[in-house]
DNA sequence: GACGCATATGCGTCAATGTGCATATGCGGT
DNA sequence: ACCGCATATGCACATTGACGCATATGCGTC
């Protein structure tokens, strides 16, 4: 259970509900790892229930009430031991590239209009790395070992957004070079089927 | 059904068996998407059953009977409207920036010892694109569709793989640097939970 | 006052993926 | 004779993930 293992993570560094692990989610872990808070509740059930994690309600008025979830003895060790294990690297599983695999039975302006798009997604993206760099390392230097941590994660971040995007020009210059070339007929039946 | 286009994908190249398949995904396609023969098996009856593709079965003896399987024209326009389609940014999601996020609650050496296999893994790959792109692109450019995109494919897999190496050598370095400062306590609790 | 938005939790369903097991046989090694 | 390996297909179960829907309410805005 991975995502229950990047939930123990975040855990260590505050208690929090499963609200705001959903925020963290969607930002700062967001970057490499996204959960909806549906999956984030679930498996906060599964931690409860295993005792890695324990809930403590704080009653709110107009709200429903809250639940704080702390880590556990139990539940540190686990991480530990999760932590001590070798990591499998993932594979990429990007859409994109199966794409480009297939080139010559697709058509090409969507692939181009896409990769635009991939473009601008992973510069953005780029741009928000290294403007927290800058903001919590302006030295670039780490002073714990959690900021260690951090800062390298930023830095890989970084460079994979930066990389993917020179990708994406690159492939987009090629494609332009190539146009000429192409076959290029246009979808244009009707019919489509519901999302597969 | 993402698996589904990709081994759509790879039918578009030359009629292939299940079996055939399950090695393309163990090798080419499989640097970036992997999959095993059983989810191979279990998605190609999938794509049967709505038509995308045709199975031709060879008697052999000795052997299980072959089911070679062949586009249909349905299925190459579904493969073409799912290329027309954006594709949508794959997460990493990679347990080891997990542990770099909780670092300080986790224990150094083991996460040392996997970024060590971890370079060696990725520096393998890179050099097995390297030599795959001197041997089919000596001369750096494709001469057709079908052609440039798998030279962008190995193009990006081989800048990947040498990001991610370059990243487990830096990330060594710092944790060596930083090794002096880091409370190692080692796991020495008897007990162990099944796998999670 | 109706509408959307933020807070806060959760269920249900289906698709996708991962892991283990089963079947059937020839071929080469020990 | 037995073992492992390659060929070739497939089922069953569990986990993970994606997506929609439900509940409950204060606060600002149109």
């Amino acid at each position: 259970m991975a995502l229950g293992d990047a939930i123990l993570a975040c855990l260590t560094e505050r208690p929090m509900t499963g609200y705001e692990l959903a925020k963290t989610f969607d930002s700062s872990v967001g970057f490499f790892w996204k959960a909806d808070h549906q999956q984030i509740y679930r498996e906060l059930s599964k931690l409860r229930d295993r005792g890695y994690i324990q809930g403590r309600e704080v009653v709110q008025s107009g709200k429903p009430n809250k639940l704080i979830y702390t880590l556990t003895p139990e539940g540190r060790t686990a991480l530990r031991h999760w932590a001590a294990r070798p990591s499998t690297p993932p594979s990429i599983k990007d859409d994109l590239l199966v794409r480009l695999h297939a080139l010559d039975s697709i058509d090409i302006e969507p692939v181009r209009t896409d990769l635009m798009d991939r473009l601008e997604h992973h510069r953005d993206r780029h741009e928000n790395y290294e403007r927290i760099l800058k903001k919590r390392f302006p030295e670039g230097t780490a002073s714990g070992v959690l900021d260690l941590g951090n800062l390298l994660l930023l830095r890989l971040g970084a460079r994979h957004e930066q990389m993917v995007a020179d990708f994406c020009e690159e492939a987009l210059d090629a494609l332009s070079a190539m146009s000429g070339k192409a076959t290029v007929v246009p979808l244009d039946d009707g019919k489509r089927e519901g999302k597969g």
